[in-house]
DNA sequence: TGGTATAATGCAATCGATTGCATAATTGGT
DNA sequence: ACCAATTATGCAATCGATTGCATTATACCA
């Protein structure tokens, strides 16, 4: 109905009867400004509907407010869209953005990804760019921190690294997770998760620096390769019972795949935990609402959002930063 | 290494050998321009690794080139945070923003709200808005509305909306759904649901019209008013049970909620679907791979991501448009 | 070849804010 | 009450692109 014009703060200069420049500053709480002018401004500015322009505001500073995230998601292949520790992702890293007064543009990197990764950051979208991820793009990765430092890695820590990354302790998760299942008197572990991804390595080398710690060996026999999606588990578990291959646990490297796998060892007629028992990883808002109850790694997400994004900003700001973990523990719940 | 200086038209011009203003005709491909200059005009800006300045842009044209988003992801009470469902609309819009040349600025909501989402759009942020789910602020997004118009809204049709709607035919699919439990000599449904949000009493609607068309009451104790989130399904299906209330199938508003209950009703020892059928919504990506596979009603989000883009920047270009629905069926699983 | 129609390019104003510097208003000390 | 020190405000340039209009270069025709 009552569609406002907007104005702009020349006008509400005009309105005010100051100049424009007194206007900017006061609305910026400058120190310069005598306050009772600041205030009738800034009720004036009330009045009349005022909010300022971004796109000038933003020329003017040589920055955006705005920071991006580059999440893996691949409609075509849906190989990761249904994982909902994405979604808890992008929620932390919202909040803690707009804590700081940022704004978040996502990108899903299609078939066009370098440049549009990049785009954000050279045409001054975005101050910095967060990535989820690091499968299949280290290289990339690397490249893109050469020409703007401002990026953050969400993904597995490796020595070669040159870009700044958070992450949970993928090594540390693993070994976690295969260690309490050991410790619970489970001896053949079957380990679920695609190794050739770097996180999923790190993890798949905690599982076996566990087996170590105990004494143990580990079955090479006792892997499932399967991407993320788990859009194939419940037929790799078959087969294996069906080869007559033996396990009496499984850790399976995110909570979907986890799900996955109770709903397929409990549809063979096998009893979880009793039969086997289950570890997850993630902690996703199912994992606690399915039953049983899915015991899994934590990564504290929304902890790993702050940090991120605390991180970028100090990068943006031009200093020096640390990679940094979050803290990564065991939840106890009653698949395992 | 080489981190190369970002330069700005001006410079390009002047490498060029032409006038800033041809640049910039020669870059937006303007008939003015020779196309023998444009191709040098591009080849050096390629070479020169120019990228244009979003921001001088934006303040030049009015315009963002991005649209935002809302999403009702509450961290703190994480009651939709992990439905996998709003990650496929993220993902949906995003490509199809994308696709058209558009950046995706998402927000999510937390107490300022209002402020929240309105920013985005007087600052000129964003282009337009792209509100998922209407619950407790129809008449915000009402009054919205009335202030720009450039907002498309995903949530369920009613009559007395002002703002341009798109969703799936929440009443039909609630009757799909029931009508394919009864013609499968199903009795006694139990609704899972809290029909005190707008989409989910659509459902309910067509769950009762179902239910009539049949010639069927439905018994008002089979109702379980449990919100998205479904922590609560499994103690209220336990609680159900061991009160004796009877029912042999099961209409979950959200996909989520339906796994909870698939879940739930095996640990009583009860089967799927042999003893209790069980149908969701939302067919999100989990609901395949899980066993046994649930039989859900697809609100096709793909094309609604589409249609809600589509619209939006109709919208923006200051065209009427009329409120659309996604095509809504059923999709057969293993479940029910 | 001259003259006009048309195609290419350049000039300069503009979008809406920020900020260094100059100027005006106020305060304080004596 | 006057001058210096300090506090508030105004002026004008600037950020990097776009675009209406003026101008120059090319094409066309007789």
């Amino acid at each position: 109905m009552e569609k406002t014009k907007r104005i702009t703060m020349a006008e509400l200069a005009r309105i005010a009867n100051f100049d424009v420049s007194t206007v900017s500053r006061a609305l910026n709480d400058s120190k310069l400004i005598k306050d009772q002018t600041k205030e009738y401004i800034r009720s004036v500015a009330v009045e009349n509907g005022y909010s300022i322009n971004a796109s000038a505001q933003n020329l003017r500073r040589r920055c955006s407010q705005s920071i991006g995230i580059a999440i893996p998601i691949n409609p075509d292949s849906a190989q990761t869209i249904s994982d909902p520790f994405f979604l808890e992702i992008i929620g932390s890293v919202s909040q803690a953005a707009s804590k700081r007064g940022y704004d978040l543009i996502v990108t899903v990197p299609s078939d066009e990804q370098e440049i549009a990764e990049r785009r954000l950051l050279e045409t001054g979208r975005a101050d910095g760019l967060i990535v989820i991820g690091q499968a299949g793009r280290v290289e990339r990765l690397n490249s893109l921190e050469s020409v703007s430092s401002n990026i953050v890695v969400w993904g597995g820590k490796f020595a070669d690294l040159k870009y700044t990354l958070v992450g949970s302790d993928n090594f540390e998760g693993g070994r976690l997770a295969t260690s309490y299942l050991l410790s619970k008197g489970r001896k053949r572990i079957l380990f679920v998760g695609d190794t050739s991804l770097p996180e999923v390595s790190l993890r798949f080398a905690g599982f076996e620096k566990a087996h170590r710690e105990k004494g143990l060996g580990h079955d090479p026999e006792l892997i499932v390769r399967v991407a993320f999606g788990g859009d194939h588990v419940f037929e790799a578990l078959r087969g294996l019972l069906s080869e007559g291959v033996a396990f009496d646990a499984i850790f399976a490297v995110s909570d979907v795949l986890a799900i996955s796998a109770i709903h397929a060892v409990t549809a063979f007629g096998l009893c979880v935990p009793d039969d086997i028992a289950i570890v997850g990883y993630d902690n996703i808002g199912q994992s606690k609402i399915i039953s049983p109850s899915l015991t899994t790694i934590d990564q504290n997400i929304a902890l790993g959002g702050e940090i991120m994004v605390e991180l970028l900003l100090e990068k943006i700001a031009g200093r020096k930063v640390q990679s940094r973990m979050t803290p990564t523990k065991l939840i106890e719940r009653r698949s395992a």
